[in-house]
DNA sequence: CCTTACAGACCGTCGCGTCGGTTTGAAGCG
DNA sequence: CGCTTCAAACCGACGCGACGGTCTGTAAGG
């Protein structure tokens, strides 16, 4: 892979490549990393185990990250924009700022349905842990808020709904699916996350005076 | 000077105080522990911090306490009911499960917002520890939406409200609120918690259908 | 004098991070 | 084209501090 890189410093001998595969087993540790911090927390997790996990080195793992701490953020930091993505492309399908909210609720479902042990980490492990982690977690959790306000802002713009305070209401709505999902990763309930998509969709939409009716022929003239 | 106890105190009326007194220094040790735990987490505190700041010793605190994890939840037990309490006095004074509601999100709010520590420990450190621990906490938790979820069942036996899934919704409100007052725990916005309460207010009560207006004489406008 | 409530020195473990060493592949060079 | 050189990438034993928990000792009360 051609990974370019930015050392322009003097003109002369250029490109350095990898000499053993370096991304690869960073890659690894970051794997290893997830499934280990996913299943004993970040305390449990012994870099040790991140070592054995991904059949690397106390070397290997140090050269590429700074410590503990580092690799924990790695991960994170790459992991939310998956999230992220997702939940942008589900809202780019839509046009209606209500049926945005909509999409996008309901994929963060199925995405943190579909992989637990990324969920664990970002909405479990990574709460409490003192030190600077908790205002850094906090600014993950802003940007997912921060997307709910736009579109909350965008459906007052254009008249969908009411005037609020849209802030509060993005992180409440954070924090109600935040903590459904939480319940749903430590006790298993319930069977099924996406099972309280409905119930959840409709009390969210119901809190901003958004019509709970989207279905195929939507028309807004009903008198609620 | 008023300790952190404001809530309730209970102190045994009779007393037999065989050698010395020891009920204090179990007291010492939980208030210690309350400061410490809320300053620095669980794992960052050490059992001698807790041993400094409450003028005891290791053997003092191995005598009350089977071991670190042992106080942490002696803590955890002795300060939710408190927070019950001041909750279930709230919903006493009301009569309509509405109003219920409302004065059990107003008595909430108000007490985080005077109890950081508490609402640090129960909100934040308590999360993510890993082994059995979550799931006890989650049970804690439950005990809150199971109240939330009580009165909602009222109040759609009451027909003030439509029927609904009253877990879900009971869970959802209990993360919104959580949200909002660690996001106030952790970054200090807003400023002052009990700003958000119109906002939040609006918001819970309008997800379940309820009329938002059912303040005695907060406001001088039209009302239906 | 025996038990309760507490004091504080001590010990063992565990886990993070370091550090000297080793491999690997790409240049330099003749 | 092989041989040397050099640094990046990786290995793994060890150090060392920290912290939970124990154990022996002791003041006080019955």
């Amino acid at each position: 892979m051609a990974t370019p890189h930015d050392i322009s410093d003097n003109a002369a001998p250029r490109g350095h490549t990898h000499t053993r595969d370096k991304e690869a087993t960073r890659r690894r540790l970051l794997d290893a990393a997830e499934t280990v911090f996913a299943a004993k927390g970040y305390h449990g997790a012994a870099v040790d185990d991140i070592i054995a996990a991904s059949a690397s080195s106390k070397g290997g793992f140090y050269f590429h990250f700074a410590n503990k701490e580092a690799i924990f953020f790695a991960l994170i930091e790459a992991l939310t924009p998956k999230l992220e993505a997702a939940v942008d492309r589900a809202i780019a399908a839509e046009a209606d700022p209500v049926a945005q909210l909509d999409a996008a609720l309901r994929v963060a479902l199925e995405t943190f349905s579909r992989h637990r042990r990324l969920s664990k980490i970002l909405l479990v492990e990574a709460v409490g842990l003192g030190h600077g982690f908790d205002e850094k977690l906090l600014r993950v959790r802003g940007r997912f808020a921060a997307m709910i306000q736009r579109r909350l802002d965008l459906a007052v713009q254009a008249g969908r709904i009411a005037a609020m305070d849209t802030e509060t209401v993005a992180w409440a709505w954070f924090g109600a699916v935040n903590e459904i999902v939480v319940r749903w990763l430590i006790t298993g309930q319930p069977e099924r996350l996406e099972s309280v998509f409905p119930a959840l969709r409709e009390l969210l939409l119901r809190s901003i005076g958004a019509p709970p009716a989207t279905p195929p022929a939507s028309e807004g003239s009903a008198r609620p």
